[in-house]
DNA sequence: AGCTATTGAGTTGTGCACAATTTAATTGTG
DNA sequence: CACAATTAAATTGTGCACAACTCAATAGCT
């Protein structure tokens, strides 16, 4: 009852975009939730647990090379990092060669925890009732997807050009 | 090289997991990121979308209703709600039939921000580069899948029962 | 009526995300 | 060599998510 002729009206529109927001947010959330249940008995929160995946596949790596692994920079990545080394499970050191970087690598305790996380995948897969193939296929989508929405140029468009194509 | 005899190996696993998490992770805040650029004309920040997207749907609704819609509680509602109103785009109003229910109702303002909102939608497809079908049907298999997380009984396996199953 | 239990908001504290800024080290260039 | 530009971390400030708690109002029960 706003204006919109011949395509969907502006209510129906954004009641869409109402159910495609809540589902993103809600899904992100859910696995977060589901995420931070497993990850407690570990201690870990779920972006930690990403530090500790990509430190025990790679083994040390400079605090930028997290960031760039994770997408996280070093306003996050700081502070968590301060985190898991008073946890116990990572150190900290300055590196020799260029002493602006910072290089992290797992402790003794850091890379014992591998071990008993070899369990979360497992149950998540159980939480998600999904099997391992339909969750790398969601992977895929939302892979693919991310790629799109980080190179998406948002000013093909600033409000203006798209503004009120029907009115 | 940690245990595993037949079945995939642990580190296997791992890496499987990590993509399957920075996947969900990245996606969710890059919806995010392409929300908060687009938004940024708006005023609002995406959280604060979906309350305006639901009152703009509903009408006057207690935080309740808005929490119970949105998944989320009062810890967070309070004080996003309190931004909207300084924003002066919602009033909040105790309820005189029931003193500890609080009433939300968009202003004018509020009101208003749902014609140039309209655009919204459209510059997400056009940054995502998918069909509204193509959409549509993420956002249905998002929201199977929260279902199923929300859902999911983790006390089904307390990392005892499911531990070493090979070992 | 009187008392307990529950309910709806709000508050507090922790952690993450991100923008903007700061600092120190390094690189590049004249 | 000296100086400007760049780079890597860290810091600051805002907002969200969530757990745990408080507080006042209401509901339910005897």
């Amino acid at each position: 009852m706003t204006t919109t002729p011949d395509a969907a009206p502006d209510a129906e529109i954004l009641r869409l975009d109402r159910q495609i927001c809540f589902s993103l947010h809600a899904a992100s959330r859910a696995f977060n939730g589901v995420y931070r249940a497993i990850l407690k008995d570990l201690g870990l929160t779920y972006p930690q647990y990403l530090v500790m995946l990509v430190l025990w596949e790679h083994g040390d790596l400079s605090v930028k090379t997290i960031g760039a692994r994770l997408r996280l920079d070093s306003g996050t990545l700081s502070p968590l990092l301060k985190r898991l080394e008073a946890l116990g499970f990572v150190e900290r050191r300055r590196s020799a060669e260029d002493e602006r970087s910072v290089t992290v690598h797992p402790t003794a305790a850091g890379t014992a925890l591998r071990e008993r996380a070899a369990l979360v995948p497992r149950r998540i897969a159980a939480a998600t009732g999904l099997s391992l193939e339909e969750i790398g296929d969601l992977q895929e989508r939302l892979s693919m997807l991310t790629a799109k929405l980080d190179g998406a140029d948002l000013d093909l468009d600033p409000l203006g050009s798209c503004a009120d194509p029907e009115d």
